[in-house]
DNA sequence: GCCGATTAAGTAAGCAGCTTAAATAAACGT
DNA sequence: ACGTTTATTTAAGCTGCTTACTTAATCGGC
């Protein structure tokens, strides 16, 4: 295949993936997650975004400033708000003044979430190694080589610090 | 790199993608393009989102109903409905009934569009190509292949008819 | 030839996720 | 102490999608 029809073929394939990649991922279908879930009582048959799992890895390296979060996402301050919002509604983080400078609102994990937020990303992971499952280790690096050059070139690549 | 680094990587890369993949294309920038843009009377500085493009690809074989359309988009019809309005309100394409079954809608381009419709892809395309400049035949490759399984794994893989 | 069922497209209403602009509140510098 | 900057939130608005419903044309059995 000549690069030009392989371009091409990207060119008709990206669309589709950006529509999937908004879709939110159902969470209730892992058992596993379920209970989890259940037993702290957080909300039953929530979706979480992708922009929430993005928000709960990026905590995963300890609490986050709201302007952090949105530069990490390459989204605008109020998105990052509003995702935040969300997530504290479902009672997954909470929100506390930084004690250093109290403009500053620190975003961490309510406390035990930092478990379950693992096994919410543990479901689209999951997904993920099943769909490269069929590539070697070699095109699986090309791939996410690719993958790396197509974002960066597509925007000026977000969330470098995080 | 080891597999779960790897899946990773791509986990964090992905919803910054489809945020880059959701925003328009702004196609005044290509000098070319607005030449013939403005030739033709269309609206100069308009934006075509990635499912507009998606739409005049689906037209480069030839007409399409509605339905196609949204089919091979893998979305719902009143999506593409819209879709094709705004591309009709540009000027872009334009509905006829088929004469042989007068509920369906062929969408085909206004005339000449088909030109413009091609350099509008180009833009695209151009970004495309500079991206997977990076990469060699083997590498780019095994990137269409990750992209299609995980295109596939998704959601479940639309188009596959146009 | 008519009538109910099916099919294509469009309309309506609503939601999620983003944007920019403006408001609020705290900290900083001179 | 006061004006400026910085962090966040609020408000308003847009796009792209969804589902549920409407409208219009075709089809199939009688």
């Amino acid at each position: 295949m000549d690069r030009e029809r392989l371009v091409d073929e990207v060119l008709i394939l990206l669309p589709a993936l950006g529509r999937e990649l908004g879709r939110p991922v159902p969470l209730e279908m892992e058992e596993e997650l379920r209970g989890e879930i259940s037993r702290r009582g957080l909300p039953v048959g929530v979706q979480v975004s992708p922009g929430h799992i993005q928000v709960l890895i990026a905590l995963a390296r300890g609490p986050r400033s709201v302007g952090q979060i949105a530069d990490s996402l390459g989204v605008s301050r109020p998105a990052a708000t509003q995702l935040v919002d969300r997530l504290e509604e479902h009672g997954m983080v909470h929100r506390r003044p930084d004690p250093a400078d109290r403009r500053v609102h620190l975003v961490d994990y309510v406390p035990g979430m930092h478990e379950v937020a693992r096994k919410i990303m543990g479901v689209r992971r999951r997904q993920l190694n099943a769909a490269l499952d069929g590539l070697n280790d070699k095109e699986a690096l090309a791939f996410l080589k690719g993958l790396k050059a197509i974002t960066e070139a597509l925007g000026e690549m977000p969330g470098e610090e995080n």
